[in-house]
RNA sequence: GGAGGCGUCGCAUAGUGGUUUAGUGCACCUGUCUUGAAAACAGGAGUAUCGCAAGGUACCGUGAGUUCGAAUCUCACCGCCUCCGCCA
């Protein structure tokens, strides 16, 4: 949510950010319903001063007479007031549905262009892998290694459905660890949250009203979330912080749910995109400054990026341009790790700003020195996607002989492990 | 699943239709006094929104409603507590 002042008097900005995000919305109308809106409000307020007068005076006013002829003229300015709530609801139902579909503003260094093909790569790290045989994908190194069954995870769960087993289920538990200790070790506070999430955090995030489709939804107001930014930001809505306690580093693990409706011929094999999966995800919470949000964006993309490379992942990174960024999004990272089998860098890792457009719509703030009250600005970037993550370690890592040879940073938490096998029957 | 109770300004409490623009205590801030502090005394202090301002309006869990007037009455929802049942 951006602020009615602010879209009022940076209209060209505000429509023209829209724009760059190849969305449509009408901020001239907007306006239009504002000022109805201030008017509205004026003369309603007008009315119910006068109505808060005169019942005062009824109370002390002892003559009887007076006091009917009060009350039957309040009786009139309340029709008055009530047609004209009437009206300002009307307005406000409208406002309210534009408000929430104005997008925030992207960065000057954004590139323009419509889709993920127009992102930009900005810098690549790691040296693809070279077989000198032909390297399997990932859903045929798990399967000939016995890590999943998706057979069986189709018959129990429906379609995308899989178990992780063996070495895949270690695998898992082995990346959660080490990330976490790496969080942990940067002063992140490591906490598991809710994927069974109430509408307000989905719409205070940005997740909704656009994206209903995307989200499974299992009760009148509940939904599984996507990602644990959602219960991570509604972790403090409502709430005055100190700004001592600023910045906040959390370091949330959660169960991630994608009805990926409209996606059903994506990728259709294999873990990278699922139903249900999980989601190790880093959330900063800072005090109101462009500065502080851009260094703590280069900050939590470090860190994956150093984490990337500690296991020796080929990836690169890329600014997202304007059509492929969110509702609130200021700029965004993408990280995307090298996958041999399909011979391109896939998304592994999506790190975002957002000002304060999450903020003020979840009411979470702080006060300044001044003692005014701020709304806090927010960042989000994925620490550590299981499945997509493994799915791409594996397939680098493979050897010759069909074993996978783990990352040494990975093996204390294998058990020592240093390839997984075939096993023999 | 059933029955009952509760939700008031940071905390604790008062307030069951009209001098309540919500009282009091604690905590907080500013003075006075003091070498300094404590104590005492005096004063102040919430949030949002409209307005250049004076000032207005709204906010007693949330949302609707009754009324000239609602913290107070009615309905729905959310949350908390107690007991019973169920499960472990």
């Amino acid at each position: 949510m951006l602020d009615i002042k602010f879209i009022r008097e940076n209209k060209d900005i505000v429509q023209s950010g829209a724009k760059k995000k190849h969305i449509d919305i009408d901020i001239d109308r907007l306006i239009t319903l504002d000022d109805e809106r201030l008017k509205i409000m004026k003369e309603v307020e007008e009315l119910r001063s006068e109505v808060n007068k005169v019942s005062n005076n009824i109370v002390r006013d002892q003559d009887p007479a007076l006091k009917i002829q009060l009350i039957e003229e309040m009786r009139l300015v309340k029709e008055d007031i009530k047609g004209k709530e009437e009206k300002l609801k009307e307005v406000m139902i409208e406002w309210q549905k534009i408000m929430v579909h104005v997008p925030n503003v992207p960065d000057m260094s954004v590139p323009d262009g419509a889709s993920d093909e127009d992102n930009l790569e900005i810098r690549t790290w790691g040296e693809k892998p070279v077989f000198n045989f032909t390297p399997k994908d990932h859903v045929k190194l798990l399967e000939d290694l016995d890590m999943v069954d998706f057979e069986r995870g189709v018959k129990v769960s429906g379609f995308r459905g899989y178990f992780m087993k063996n070495e895949g289920a270690m695998l898992f538990f082995a990346l959660w660890q080490y990330f976490l200790n790496y969080f942990i070790s940067k002063g992140y506070t490591p906490m598991i949250v809710p994927s069974l999430v109430r509408k307000e955090s989905l719409i205070g995030t940005g997740m909704l009203p656009q994206s209903e489709d995307d989200l499974y939804k299992v009760g009148e107001n509940e939904y599984l979330a996507g990602t644990a930014e959602v219960a991570t930001m509604g972790y403090h809505m409502n709430e005055i912080l100190d700004k001592s306690d600023l910045p906040k580093k959390f370091i949330s693990f959660s169960p991630c749910f994608r009805a990926e409706a409209g996606k059903h011929g994506k990728d259709v094999k294999g873990i990278i995109r699922v139903h249900e999966f999980f989601k190790i995800e880093q959330v900063i919470l800072t005090e109101a400054s462009h500065s502080e949000s851009v260094s703590w964006h280069e900050e939590i993309t470090a860190h994956v990026e150093y984490l990337m490379q500690e296991l020796r992942l080929p990836y690169h990174v890329v600014v997202n341009c304007g059509g492929d960024l969110g509702l609130g999004q200021v700029k965004k990272y993408d990280i995307e790790a090298w996958m041999p089998s399909q011979e391109k860098y896939r998304e592994t890792h999506s790190s975002s700003y957002f000002h304060d457009f999450q903020t003020r719509r979840l009411n979470i703030r702080y006060r300044d020195e001044d003692g005014k009250l701020r709304f806090v600005h927010s960042l989000n970037n994925t620490a550590c996607a299981t499945s997509r993550l493994p799915a791409a370690l594996i397939e680098n890592y493979q050897q010759e002989d069909g074993s996978i040879k783990i990352p040494e940073v990975l093996r204390p938490y294998m058990g020592g492990m240093e390839f997984i096998k075939r096993k023999d029957k």
